[in-house]
DNA sequence: TATAATATACCCACTACTACGGATTTTCTC
DNA sequence: GAGAAAATCCGTAGTAGTGGGTATATTATA
C-alpha cells in the first residue's frame, strides 16, 4: 500500500514513519510538512493513502481533505488529529474520510485504522466514537457555524473591529454586529473571551 | 543511555521510541503519558536522560522540571515541545534543562541532541537559539508580567470582567483597569484578542 | 416552486472597556 | 533609611461592543 503522510512535526512524521516501515506489506512513498506540497505530490503520482495532521501552516487538514478528494478521489484518508471537539470532529468526517483517530491513541491503533480501510472499511478510534455517540444522544445544540460566520470569527480573532471587517467584506456594519451575535449564540459563548476559546479549540486560530 | 519519555500523545512517544530503538547506545526504559507517572518512575528507578514534552494533562512540562531536578538531579533533560514563544521559551531554559528541541526539528536534531547532552553539553535547537539572540538583539520590553499582572490575566482569561475581578481580589475597578494598561503595554498587544492569544501561546491559560 | 437556511441590514438603549491623564501607598532591595 | 518597583486608587470623555428587537434579499434544497 503506497502511503503518503503530511504533519507539520517532522519529529511526528519521522516516528510514524519508523513504525510503518516494520510492516513490510506498507510502503512510505512520501513525505511533507504542509498542504501545498502534498498536493503537489498527489497530484503527479499514485497515492493510495494519506494520513494527515489537522493542524497545519496556511492550508489545514480540512482543506486538503476537500482538494484530494477532487484530484484523486481514489485515495483513502485517515485523519490522525489532536482534536477531539465534537464540531471540528463532524466538520471533518463529512468529508467523507476513510479513517479518524487521535495523537494520543497508540500506533497500533494506527496499524489497525491501516488495515481497516485497506479492507474498503470506515475506522474511527474509540475516543471519537464515543463523541459521536454521545452527540446523537444530546443533539440539540450542535448546529455548526455558517461559512460566512466562520470566516468573520476569524476575522475576529485576527484583531479586526466590527468596522474592519465590514470594510474588508463590502457589507454594512451591522451586518457583521448580527454574524456576531448569531457566532455568540451558536458557540454559546457570552463574551469576546469565551469566544477566541472557542475559536482555539475549533482551530479557527 | 537510560531514557525516559513523556508525552501524551501515544503516537508520538511509540514514533520516538522507535527511533531511538535503532540506536544501539540508547535504552528506553519507560514512558509516560503524564508527568505525575514519570515522577513515580523517577523515584523509583535511575533514569539518566528525561524526555519530555511541555503541554501535559494536569502538571504541565515546567513543573515536571523542577521536581526532576529535586528528586534527581543527575537525570539530564531534553524538553521537546512546539512552543517557540520567546516568553515560555526563556521560562523553561531559566530551569536550567540540558536541551531544548522542537517537534518540528527532525529526529536527526533529537538524536544530536542526546548525543550532546550524553557529553555534558547544552543543546538547543537551530530555532531556539534564533529566538534567544533575536531577544537578546532587542531586549527592550522583554520584561516579564508581575505576578499581580499574571494573576489579572488569567481571571481576565476566565471571562471576568473588570468588576469581577476587583471584586475577588477585594481591590478597586480602577486599579484592575491600570494593571490592565500595564499588561496590554507590556505584551504590546492592543486588543483583548491579542491579549487572550498571548496568553494562549504563553501558556497562562 | 415552496420552504428553509443563510446573508444581509437597521434601530435603540446600555455597559464595559479604552485612552488620556495623575497620584499615593506598600513592598522590596541595597 | 533612601530609592526603586509594584500595587493601589481616581477623573473624565469617548467608543466599541452587547442585547434586545425586526425585516428583507439571496441561495440551497427538497
Amino acid at each position: 500500500m503506497k502511503i503518503f503522510l503530511v504533519d507539520d512535526h517532522a519529529i511526528l512524521l519521522d516516528g510514524i514513519k519508523s513504525i510503518l516501515e516494520r510492516e513490510p506489506a506498507l510502503k512510505v512513498i512520501g513525505e511533507a510538512n504542509t498542504a501545498e506540497i502534498a498536493l503537489e505530490f498527489i497530484k503527479q503520482n499514485e497515492v493510495e493513502l494519506l494520513i494527515t495532521d489537522f493542524n497545519l501552516p496556511e492550508m489545514d487538514g480540512l482543506a486538503l481533505v476537500r482538494l484530494v478528494k477532487k484530484i484523486s478521489p481514489k485515495t483513502k484518508i485517515i485523519m490522525l488529529s489532536m482534536h477531539d471537539e465534537v464540531h471540528l470532529v463532524k466538520e471533518i468526517l463529512k468529508e467523507g474520510i476513510d479513517g479518524y483517530i487521535l495523537k494520543n491513541d497508540s500506533h497500533k491503533e494506527l496499524l489497525s485504522a491501516i488495515t481497516a480501510v485497506n479492507a474498503g472499511k470506515i475506522y474511527l478510534s474509540n475516543d471519537i466514537n464515543k463523541i459521536i455517540i454521545n452527540s446523537l444522544q444530546f443533539p440539540d445544540e450542535e448546529r455548526m457555524l455558517t461559512d460566512r460566520e466562520r470566516e468573520i470569527l476569524k476575522l475576529i480573532a485576527k484583531e479586526f473591529s466590527n468596522r474592519d471587517i465590514a470594510d474588508q467584506l463590502f457589507i454594512s456594519e451591522r451586518t457583521v454586529e448580527t454574524h456576531r451575535k448569531n457566532i455568540f449564540r451558536k458557540t454559546k459563548t457570552n463574551s469576546l473571551v469565551g469566544l477566541i476559546k472557542f475559536a482555539y479549540a475549533n482551530n479557527l486560530i
